[in-house]
DNA sequence: TCTTTGATGAGAATCATTCCCATGAAGGTC
DNA sequence: GACCTTCATGGGAATGATTCTCATCAAAGA
């Protein structure tokens, strides 16, 4: 038999938040939906599972500018986010342009193993009103 | 009289301590390296200071993977960072058209007040022999 | 139904950072 | 130098996000 999560109600239950939820949203901030909703799911479990989903590539994560972790279920592959930092509104976009950059710039200073981090920050229209 | 910050012992052994560093560090390791100097210096008052600094631009400051917040005296101007995860010395990069590529994406989508974090991680020459 | 074992959750622990406030010491004035 | 005003210091408490502990629960398969 191979090894599989179990599929718990608390597992569903933070999946199904994630699913709706536009933007990135803090471990805590998920718990307080979960428990406004009346489902009964333990702040522990939370942040396991939402673990358990960045490990998996399942769900990205990123750290706001209070160091909160916040998270947000994403499409595959290499991207960035353009994130609303009033309301979590999050836009996946691409920039190879700047891969290329960050690749170069690496290699011109003899760095190996290069990776990067890059998340742009501002306020979406319907905030800027 | 113009309000003028006080040339303490304090901030002048903090200061001290960046201008030998090549590479980003904590504000712990800041302390523990006073400390080892002999020069008593509180905890609080090198994060105090630390602060100070960041305030008037004088040192830049990002988020380690872990979480924790490192401190580097940078030249002015913005620019980003080459890290060597091992060692952590850092080069300082421009990226013209980073910056660009940055604005136009949040312009397209239509964010106003726009930031951007960006750091590239890597092995540098002699930590990869 | 029964067994096995990963999952859960309430509270304690951790850890970086900030806050509090009594005391210290810059730096100006005479 | 003596004195004053006020910002700076520092030790310990508080904060807050996250992780850990472990007794108990419940998936999933037999
Ligand atoms: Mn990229
Ligand atoms: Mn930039
Ligand atoms: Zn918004
Ligand atoms: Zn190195």
């Amino acid at each position: 038999m191979v090894e599989t999560a179990r599929n718990t109600r608390q597992r569903r239950a933070v999946g199904a938040i994630l699913d709706d939820l536009d933007g990135f949203a803090s471990a805590q901030e998920i718990h307080d939906i979960l428990v406004r909703r009346g489902d009964k799911v333990g702040l522990s479990t939370v942040y396991r599972n939402l673990q358990y989903l960045v490990d998996a590539a399942e769900v990205d994560s990123l750290r706001g500018d209070d160091g909160e972790v916040l998270y947000r279920r994403c499409s595959a592959g290499h991207h960035h986010h353009l994130v609303c930092r009033d309301c979590g509104r999050t836009v996946e976009v691409e920039g190879p342009a700047v891969e290329k950059w960050a690749d170069r710039v690496a290699a011109e200073h003899g760095f190996s193993d290069v990776a990067h981090t890059l998340e742009v920050f501002g306020t979406c229209s319907e905030c800027g009103a």
